[in-house]
DNA sequence: AATACCGCCAACCGCCTGAAT
DNA sequence: GATTCAGGCGGTTGGCGGTAT
């Protein structure tokens, strides 16, 4: 005998969540946090399975999150840390605090990946295009010193991306890549963004879009409860764009402990 | 104004791992 | 030790909004 199952899935809603829905289950684990998530959607009172509510709040509800577009930086980080940790985008994302896996995938998947394959560099193995077809035309048996940690053209060290073993992944995700490694990738990418001059300045050219996709204000009902910090903190959360007000949230937070 | 196309992103799906029984 | 499930993860999809024709 294991365990009971998350939910029986019959009768359980789907697609995009109601302000009605966000709002008990904001409520819901504000007032008593994240014991089970199998139980979540029941005690809450909501039609979802506990996955769904995990998401929800992972990706959405969360007080911490980091709303908005991501810098060029972090742009330059997350290339960075793919070309280390390959498509792990929870740990990519654990770099990055308010920032959500799912969010940092989609950067990735739509827009990262676009400008790495105008500088001729793939998306994938982090090596120059025309240098990997070449590759793939003259490719034999590669040795292990050939691969491990081999230079491309433009100076960042390729083929990062193999399995490693066990102890290479805990010093990859645990520890934070050294300052050398760091200004090593760092120069590496500045050297691509200077010789193709696209770089920089499709990043400059680019408008940050700020607005959340889901207009939540949009169809509060201004008359719900605010008999508690909790519940008033919960409105203004859903009332305005407060998501971005992370040291105000937290704050508050603590005042109503 | 209508339609087609494209980009973005929230949400779902299925798999994997570790924990509970 | 075997079985079952919760939680976590990455890949994929569908819907919506914006832009081009």
């Amino acid at each position: 005998m294991g365990r009971q199952p998350c939910c029986d899935k019959v009768g359980l809603k789907r697609g995009p969540w109601s302000i009605e829905e966000d709002h008990k289950l904001m409520n819901f684990i504000l007032n008593n946090g994240i014991l089970c998530w199998r139980t979540v959607p029941k005690l809450a009172g909501l039609q979802r399975c506990g996955k769904s509510c995990r998401l929800r709040w992972i990706n959405y509800l969360r007080p911490d999150l980091k709303r908005g577009a991501l810098s060029e930086a972090e742009e330059d980080q997350i290339i960075q840390l793919h070309a280390r940790l390959g498509n792990r985008w929870s740990k990519i994302a654990s770099h990055f605090p308010g920032r959500t896996d799912n969010e940092i995938k989609n950067h990735w998947n739509t827009r990262i990946k676009k400008r790495l394959k105008l500088l001729g560099v793939d998306p994938v193995s982090h090596k120059p295009i025309e240098q990997q077809e070449d590759e793939e035309k003259t490719e034999t048996i590669p040795t292990s010193n050939s691969s491990k940690q081999r230079e491309g053209s433009l100076g960042v060290p390729f083929m990062i991306m193999e399995k490693h073993t066990k102890n290479e992944e805990q010093q990859l995700t645990e520890g934070d890549m050294n300052l050398d490694e760091t200004s090593e990738l760092l120069h590496g990418y500045e050297m691509v963004s200077l010789d193709a001059g696209l770089w920089m300045n499709q990043g400059a050219t680019n408008p940050s879009s700020c607005s959340p996709s889901f207009s939540l204000e949009e169809s509060l009902n201004p008359s719900m409860g605010e008999s508690n910090p909790i519940q008033q903190w919960v409105d203004s959360m859903l009332s305005c764009d407060g998501f971005n007000q992370l040291e105000e949230v937290l704050l508050f937070l603590k005042n109503c402990q």
